[in-house]
RNA sequence: GCCGACGUAGCUCAAUCGGCAGAGCAUCCGCCUUGUAAGCGGACGGUUGUCGGUUCGAGUCCGACCGUCGGCUCCA
């Protein structure tokens, strides 16, 4: 699948984001994140933040807001923000909401939409706002954070120079506490271009400690072909789903008395993996990496001393008694490495050492966020440690960067997005190895020439990274890889190297996944591909097709030269008519078929159909075998 | 973990008010010998996720657990 010219991200991303079709995704910095843009980020943010969009999806929210306290006349109203693709609002009322509720409403909203009710919008001193929302505790609170701590109705810090004032709109019966903006008029929402999609719980001001709210989300549009687009995209997306697909074409799969978030590779995957891993590893050698092997278990002395159960507990697996020790499943390889650089006296003129392992780790997630191979609880991450000097480092920033780059090209990805987190107010280290990083951080990414965002303070405490997401052929985001510093580690290990100056002197570390786990990576690969991967990680990559069985002979002639030639081919040989073997090929989306027939059988030629439909009769085989090693060789799609 | 929904054959789904558990596909066995996405017929396949409860009787009602899905929260 070549880009979609349309792509809407997905509805789910930031609170308080906005987000803008066309290719450029767009958030409006409503968020409390603290994020700063760098300035070019800003200047696009700028140019696809609709307004109208905004107004529109915003109103759709008060609109629905006024049918559900009519439905529920003691229901309580939270917040309702306009996000990408739609709005939402939250809701405290008596009852769970039904899939039948929400048609009700919808029928409501259209009603109120017609009446064509203006949006008054009025300021409101402080006394006449808790006089008017007296019966709604959560506006209440709202107000009381808004003039105590400057904040927005959605708890966001305003734009700058803007004083906290209390505002409201009013349409026909609703009044919300609001900054705007809205449409003129609830007619200017257009009638057959919004729909209410479904209810979730969501906590009060997504705090897990306060009660959990029902929210309904809403998507809204300007016209009802953008709508009608923005629901076959979802169904595209349903379509790409890596848990559908990975049933379908016999990927992967878990089970019950397996354990949730465990994951079973099956053949197919597995070869696809292997290939994956296969290529990875090599260009790991070739860019310098040493390949090590560490255990799964380790004792909590280990853990002790990395610190691991001290900020890391909650997600490690419960220890096992062995001899009365006690030993942990672990959750990072770091701790391993680490031993290995320890294991002798290491001299400067080693360094950069740059330690690498396809490390299974398991962690504990809690139920609620597993999700097919995105969200696992045992994954092997493409590890490494890089242990170097504080002069080596810049490069090495540099380095590890333009090598994440080149794997995650060479699986067929383009767009990506980087995000640069920075000290955050507690951490370790020194003032100046936090400057000295972010700086080669930073440096990295501009030589790159990667559009990024900086998180201020988003930072681990032990050092600052680089997180790079991915796009894929639908335009989702997915983060993947993490080039991360890590200033605690060395300490607490008291690693060293002995300098020119034959003195000990601390090593920089740093921690990097590119692909990030192979989970999560191998499922982003499916939805990118809807599961037709490039040809060469497809583990049958022809499929020859003999049309009767006289021809099956001929047929296996075809496969034997093909496999002499290097390519993953096999006969069918079974008794369906070809249109079914055609079929089942196409279903599985191996990239080539050869049909072969009398005319093929006489004249010592194939007919080559592929998954995208492209036809050509009597090609010679040569012809052919020469396509699909300039395929492989260019990893292309076909 | 929390809120809500769901769990029937390998897969996709039926089963009225609580009254004998079904279809298509897949698989297997035959027949058919085929020209670019499903040829025809037959057979096999189930302790309705698990455990407990209500009932003369439970796929259906109730409870617990396991798992999945949509979110929230948290992250590769």
């Amino acid at each position: 699948m070549g880009g979609t010219a349309w792509e809407p991200p997905r509805p789910d991303m930031g609170e308080g984001a906005f987000w803008f079709g066309g290719s450029h995704t767009a958030s409006r910095p409503t968020s409390d994140r603290r994020t700063t843009m760098a300035k070019k980020q800003r200047e696009k943010k700028e140019q696809t933040y609709d307004e109208e969009l905004y107004r529109i999806r915003h109103s759709a929210a008060h609109v629905m807001a006024q049918a559900v306290l009519e439905m529920f006349p003691e229901g309580k109203i939270a917040i309702g923000p306009p996000i990408k693709d739609g709005f939402y609002y939250d809701f405290d009322l008596p009852r769970p909401l039904t899939p039948e509720d929400l048609e009700k409403i919808e029928e409501r909203m259209r009603e109120i939409i017609k009446g064509k009710h203006p949006f008054i919008r009025r300021e409101v001193t402080p006394e006449e706002a808790r006089e008017l929302f007296k019966d709604q505790p959560y506006k209440l609170e709202l107000i009381e954070d808004i003039l105590s701590r400057g904040t927005d109705e959605y708890g966001n810090p305003l734009p700058e120079g803007e004083r906290p004032t209390l505002t409201t709109y009013k349409h026909d019966t609703f009044e919300d506490l609001c900054r705007g903006p809205h449409v003129e008029h609830t007619g200017q929402i257009p009638v057959n271009a919004f729909k209410l999609l479904n209810v979730a719980g969501a906590y009060w001001r997504g705090d897990e400690n306060r009660p959990m709210l029902q929210r309904i989300y809403g998507t809204a549009w300007k016209s009802p072909k953008d709508l009608r687009r923005y629901l076959n995209w979802l169904e595209e997306v349903k379509k790409r789903d890596h848990r559908r697909l990975g049933k379908e074409l016999d990927l992967f799969s878990t089970h019950p008395d397996v354990g949730a978030g465990l994951i079973l590779w099956h053949p197919k995957a597995g070869f696809i993996r292997h290939m994956m891993e296969s290529f990875a590893k090599e260009e790991h050698l070739k860019h310098g990496y040493v390949f090590v092997y560490t255990p799964h278990i380790g004792k909590s002395i280990l853990w002790e001393r990395s610190g691991h159960l001290d900020f890391y507990k909650e997600n490690m697996y419960a220890p096992m008694d062995i001899d009365g020790q006690d030993y942990y499943v672990k959750p990072m390889n770091c701790p391993f490495h680490i031993m290995i650089y320890k294991s002798r006296i290491r001299s400067y003129r080693e360094l950069p050492i740059r330690m690498a392992e396809w490390g299974t780790v398991y962690r504990y997630e809690r139920a609620g966020v597993l999700h097919g191979l995105m969200r696992v609880r045992g994954f092997t991450q493409d590890d490494a440690h890089i242990f170097c000097r504080p002069d080596q480092m810049p490069e090495e920033i540099d380095k590890v960067l333009q090598f994440t780059l080149h794997i995650l090209r060479s699986f067929g990805f383009e767009d990506f997005q980087a995000y640069l987190s920075t000290r955050p107010e507690k951490a370790v280290g020194s003032d100046e190895m936090w400057r000295d990083a972010e700086k080669a951080l930073e440096d990295a990414l501009q030589r790159a020439d990667l559009p990024y965002e900086i998180d201020e303070g988003g930072g681990a405490f032990y050092g600052p990274k680089i997180d790079l997401k991915l796009k894929d052929a639908l335009g989702r985001t997915w983060q993947c890889s993490t080039i991360q510093f890590d200033f605690n580690l060395p300490e607490r290990f008291d690693l060293t190297y002995i300098g020119e100056d034959g003195k000990e002197h601390r090593p920089y570390m740093i921690h990097r996944a590119l692909m990030g786990s192979m989970e999560r990576f191998f499922g982003v690969m499916i939805e990118h591909y809807a599961g037709a991967f490039p040809v060469w990680l497809m583990p049958t990559q022809v499929r020859v097709i003999p049309i009767a069985d006289r021809h099956n002979e001929y047929a296996a002639q075809v496969v034997e030269k093909l496999q002499a030639a290097g390519i993953r081919a096999e006969g069918d040989y079974s008794d369906d008519r070809m249109n079914a073997k055609i079929r089942k090929a196409q279903l599985e989306k191996i990239p080539y078929m050869l049909i072969v027939g009398d005319k093929e059988v006489e004249q010592g030629t194939v007919s080559l159909r592929t998954r995208t439909g492209e036809k050509q009769n009597n090609i010679p085989l040569d012809a052919f075998i020469e396509r699909v090693h300039k395929v492989v060789a260019e990893k292309a799609l076909i």
